[in-house]
DNA sequence: GTCCAGGACC
DNA sequence: GGTCCTGGAC
């Protein structure tokens, strides 16, 4: 295994021109591609971390036109960030971007530096998006790993080792910064990107159509399929969880995620362990086991101060967050008595039509789908 | 239904 | 090295 991957002067002429005109070809016109402010380019890059194109779309454009620059995002809510970023998930993104437009308006004079070692200094900003913001809004020679790019650099130099161990970093980052021209970095880096996006995708890349195939290592040795190594797969772990709409005069219970939670920021339905050990039978509508009822009545005692009278089971929602595969019993209740104590934490009373206005996870958004329909229409 | 893709930060 | 989230492909 080579330390180093260099290429001769002549190869990386031909590998950049080659690049350059399939890109001019064949590349995607993206939202984000059709301007250098660097506003929008951080936004959508923050936007792209770990979501895909065509997710960010339209989010993207309803975020520009609320927030055109990045004084109307300093001066927002974070709450109303929150709420053009619902159901676009990793939520930390848009607290963190509400705060760097704040520091960039205090500190900086509204003015977004081009220095990669600067742009890394934001919060949500690391060194793949300080690079991409560098190179696409100045056409800094800054270069950039990410997703598509690493595998598109593993295969290229036929790199089979672990490309996140430190060694696979350091190889990544140094051929890079290897393969980056002077003239217009930003362009190549964007160019990069496509190709693995679109070209030299991870099941079966479509090499025939490659533009420097010629250049590339796990081509020529015909290893495509096993590099990149693959990341081994975390472990699930099974969840039950149960969430509840209690109402009282017409008004349904939020309560609002804390750090180090789940959706930390949003809102939700009061949401917990299920206070059961096993599945139950996914029938809307069905009277649970006495034993079941009781035990869940205590548990919405527990959590939020409140008695109520027999929840009433709505949905099973199936999803998963990181490592854990979820199972939701989503139900509603009619408010008994007591004082709402949820341990601290914020809550509010709010009609069914105003829960479309709450920044609420996805799950919390369903279940306000149908409250908002059933006490429209019981 | 299950599997997979997708950076920052602790 | 573990955690954050969702949607789309299969």
């Amino acid at each position: 295994m080579t330390s180093g991957h260099s290429w001769e002067e002549e190869r990386l002429r031909a590998f950049q021109t080659g690049l350059s005109q399939w890109y001019q070809a064949s590349g995607r016109d993206l939202p984000w591609r059709r301007t250098s402010d660097p506003y929008r380019i951080w936004i959508s890059e923050i936007m792209l971390q770990q979501t895909t194109v065509a997710a960010v779309i339209p989010y993207f454009e309803r975020f520009m036109n609320e927030f055109p620059d990045i004084q109307s995002l300093a001066n927002a809510d974070e709450q109303d960030v929150l709420k053009l970023w619902e159901g676009l998930g990793y939520y930390s993104r848009a607290r963190n971007i509400h705060k760097a437009a704040n520091v960039i308006i205090g500190q900086f004079h509204g003015v977004i530096p081009s220095d990669p070692a600067e742009l890394e200094q934001f919060p949500g900003v690391g060194r793949y998006t300080a690079g991409a913001i560098a190179s696409f809004a100045f056409d800094r020679k800054a270069p950039i790993v990410e997703a598509n790019t690493l595998r598109l650099y593993c295969r290229l130099m036929g790199y089979d080792g672990d490309p996140r161990s430190s060694a696979g970093q350091k190889q990544l980052w140094q051929f890079a910064e290897h393969v980056l021209p002077d003239n217009s970095p930003g362009d190549f880096n964007q160019a990069m990107m496509e190709l693995g996006a679109t070209i030299c995708s991870p099941a079966e890349p479509d090499c025939e159509e490659c533009p420097v195939c010629a250049c590339c290592r796990s081509f020529h040795d015909g290893t495509q399929a096993e590099i990149p190594k693959l990341a081994k797969r975390p472990k699930v772990t099974p969840l039950i969880e149960a969430t509840v709409a209690i109402f009282r005069d017409g008004k349904v219970l939020l309560w609002q995620n804390q750090p180090g939670e789940w959706w930390s920021g949003l809102w939700g339905f009061p949401r917990f362990t299920a206070p059961w050990k096993s599945e139950l039978p996914d029938q809307p509508g069905a009277a649970l086991p006495i034993r079941v009822n009781n035990r869940l009545e205590k548990t919405i005692l527990q959590k939020t101060g409140l008695a109520v009278e027999t929840p009433s089971f709505m949905k099973l929602i199936r999803h998963s967050v990181t490592r854990y595969r979820i199972a939701l019993y989503c139900f509603t209740a009619e408010f008994e008595a007591g004082e709402v104590d949820c341990n601290g934490r914020p809550t509010q009373w709010v009609s069914p039509e105003e829960l479309s206005g709450q920044p609420l996870s996805m799950t919390a958004r369903k279940l306000a789908e149908i409250v908002a329909t059933e006490s429209f229409n019981p």
